[in-house]
DNA sequence: CATTTATTTAACCATACGGTTAACCTTCTC
DNA sequence: GAGAAGGTTAACCGTATGGTTAAATAAATG
């Protein structure tokens, strides 16, 4: 019954994408698939920090590493696009449940409105 | 030119929405705005944990605080929904360009096949 | 005026995050 | 095989975060 732990992809997916330098990350993954150190050069980070950031990224499940057969050192990291899913619908309900207040509140005010008008 | 300090309401909101007690709290702000008490018997937390939390919220600017003319020792909070437009953006580029990516490959893998097939 | 009510802030603590340097794999390359 | 290349992990350190208890603020209430 612990509220915290009910929705731990959506916590570590707005997590990720907390940090400028991950969104630019997610950015420059997505305009095509790259290895780690083509992002260091863009990014202009310590390959040890970008690491980390990368792992953030990769326990998010918003990015995926995938061996390429030239050079099995290297691997590449592209966009995991579903998993951004989640917080798509989350932010999607939100703008639905809003709507539905800006209903609520209208028709309060057109209540008022008319209780005003009857009044007097 | 640090990019890091190139866009810090993205940060603040997407680091906002990282903690599930936060999103329950927007969710149900956005059913209508509420006390403070009100939310703490909701989240189940202790009305200070839930004080910072709403200030968390209040920094990102996703809510806002407002006096109520009765009592004015109570704070009625709301959500800003304007405040999420940027992060909806962020995402709906997100999309865009994933999609960008989806036609670049699609492309590619034709291309790939036309080559194959004139190769036989 | 003293008290209660509603809420925030302060002080404290444990834990988590982010960057750096150094060490470590793994796989090319000679 | 020795060394270099490409990356990741480990250890360290300062700082941020989050919860708790206690104190503070502010206003309604008796």
């Amino acid at each position: 019954m612990d509220q915290r732990s009910s929705k731990p992809d959506l916590d570590s997916a707005f997590n990720a994408l907390s940090d400028s330098s991950r969104r630019e990350m997610i950015r420059l993954l997505l305009q095509r698939p790259r290895r780690a150190g083509e992002l260091a050069q863009n990014i202009c980070m310590s390959p040890q920090a970008l690491s980390r950031h990368l792992r953030v990224l990769r326990k998010a499940g918003l990015v995926a590493e995938e061996s390429i057969e030239n050079d099995a050192r290297v691997r590449i990291y592209r966009v995991h696009a579903r998993a951004f899913q989640p917080v798509q619908q989350w932010l999607l309900q939100v703008e639905e449940l809003w709507r539905a207040q800006l209903l609520a509140f209208k028709s309060y005010a057109e209540n008022a409105q008319r209780d005003r008008k009857s009044k007097t």
